[in-house]
DNA sequence: TCCCTTGATGAAAACGGTTTCACCGGTTTA
DNA sequence: TAAACCGGTGAAACCGTTTTCATCAAGGGA
């Protein structure tokens, strides 16, 4: 209790200087075995904690990493927040939280207040400009989820695999015409799943429907519903989870029911995507696993050691059938 | 860029000494009006900040704060977490946020770990002892949010009133047993309802059957329906909203059906009881206001300023009927 | 035998602030 | 007129580490 044991405390019981106790932390092998032990016994002895901040004031480092993600409420983050937080504990690091509110310009403001308590940092689908990333990127390491930027490492999912997964799904299902509702424009990865959505219906001989863009919330998902009953479909696909349960949520109120009356199906497999009634069907993406990952790059970078990763890792989604998707023919019976 | 701008570049620029340009900073009232106005206007000029660990190293202490909650994929706590952070944000301290996994143990050592990176903690609905929680009490300065002990500043929610506005909904609806559905016994929110619940249903003249204990969880809530289905009644009060949400999710797999053959009434107001179909009726919890206001008494405790917080603050509970609740009668006539 | 490495160690100088203390000129008090 | 006070300021000590540099003993090669 009362004062904090310092190093020199240590040194004293020791019989040392205090250099060699500071040794015996940072460049062990610097040390003679003996004296080594020594120093160790009497540092765990007296309950010995080096002061963070007289180590921040000499090596320039904070020892924390920070992580920011656009909405903390969207069940989507924190998920790979957990994610990074276990990894992070593992490797010893406190983490910074910061949520941007969706907001790119906040985002780039609180990078950069961020910056200087943190000597790392992890971007959860940011929402600022390359240009914005890159000058950032020039300050600290960093490593992004779900973003992709050249020359950023990051982690990412395999959404082409996802939309390709479902669209596979929804043409063995018979339906023809299939809406898609993307998520806001500012995200990088509602314009690559819109790229794949485009593509692979394509590819797989059926037509598409362009709803429009929206926000990534319930809300957004229910504001699309007039234009999904106008567009003329058997089915949609939506940007995520949370909007596709707006969305059906919406279409209720019309009395659309789903599956029967609409096929539709989200992404991300959130929480609530099982526990819906019925039952989302959907893309589940590892997002603790993507969130560990990603920590795992960012000690990479900042230990110099392990591999410093190029390309961007792309994680496997997988497809998940439950209950929002049913066969064309019929949902178009029932409906008459 | 390059090299950082210290106290003694302002110094020089200003032409004073170190000690003027800190105490300008720091006790503004001690140093002359025009010497400030210059030395302020070179800071400026120059872009200087201090160095937070040189700060830290002399003053002990580090700026920061932390926040423990128990899940953060649960989605009370996003809320509260933003709550704090908006705050936390406008007083300029960056936070620290830990996830315990509901495990009091790891909770206790997160407080401990954190311990020395913060001038001060929120804990979130703390799952640690009584014991546990003073001690550190006496390490750091705290304050709890929807948890009490002697002692220690806190704000929680008025669970009495959020359960009596739920019994007197649930007697004007005709239901005479009610069931009550409880979160687990380290929840010392848990055990607060428990008690309002039992104190309020015996007040009405209403029975109150208890059907256990279960984890705060959409599959707590789902292992709680088969003795729900056994207490014989026509309306159940679940600890909160992802436990009912998860039992109406299992006795819909009984084939009961909410509400016609059974009401369910939760707590909390997450997002998505809003959005769950039915929709959840529940008394909905300023979470966001109070992480607001305990970050504000957190700042309190830190300045020495504004007022210290004797009593814990309840913040009002609001009644939400919505479609998990109709009138026994109904319910037991479509239930023959 | 002597010189040159090499490995282990300690003394001391940073790191960038804050704070004590002494000093100085000017004003009030006795 | 002398003594006490006071607001404003700077010099220097200090916070607890890390790291450079010098020292020293021991071992190896010539």
């Amino acid at each position: 209790m009362s004062v904090p044991v310092t190093i020199r405390d240590v040194a004293k019981a020791a019989d040392v200087s205090p250099a060699t106790v500071s040794r015996t932390f940072v460049r062990p092998e610097k040390v003679d075995a003996v004296t080594r032990e020594r120093v160790l016994s009497a540092a765990a002895r007296l309950d010995y904690r080096p002061n963070r901040a007289a180590q921040s004031l000499i090596t320039g480092l904070t020892g924390n990493i920070g992580i920011v993600v656009p909405d903390l409420t969207n069940p989507f983050f924190p998920s790979v927040v957990r994610g990074i937080q276990n990894r992070a504990e593992e490797l010893g690091y406190p983490v910074l939280l910061v949520d941007s509110g969706e907001d790119p310009v906040r985002e780039s403001e609180l990078v950069t207040r961020l910056g200087r308590q943190v000597d790392g940092l992890v971007l959860c689908a940011a929402r600022m400009s390359d240009e914005d990333l890159l000058s950032h990127r020039r300050q600290r390491p960093m490593v992004l989820i779900n973003r992709q930027v050249p020359g950023v490492p990051a982690v990412t999912f395999d959404n082409a695999a996802g939309i390709a997964q479902e669209v596979t799904h929804l043409k063995a299902l018979g339906h023809v015409r299939i809406g898609y509702v993307a998520g806001p424009g500012t995200s990088y990865s509602s314009r690559v799943r819109q790229g794949a959505v485009t593509s692979h219906l394509a590819a797989a001989g059926l037509t598409e429907v362009a709803v429009g863009s929206f926000a990534p919330s319930f809300e957004g998902g229910r504001s699309a519903a007039e234009k999904v009953l106008l567009a003329n479909v058997t089915a949609v696909m939506v940007y995520n989870d949370v909007m596709a349960l707006g969305l059906i949520n919406q279409l209720a109120q019309y009395g659309v029911s789903v599956p029967n009356d609409m096929t539709v199906v989200g992404y991300d497999d959130i929480e609530f995507a099982a526990m819906a009634n019925p039952a989302l069907t959907t893309v589940r993406v590892p997002r603790e696993e993507a969130g560990a990952l990603a920590m795992s790059y960012l000690n990479a970078l900042l230990t110099a050691t392990g591999p410093a990763p190029e390309a961007p890792a792309e994680l496997k989604t997988e497809f998940i059938f439950r209950g929002t998707s049913v066969r064309a023919p019929l949902a178009q019976a029932l409906a008459e």
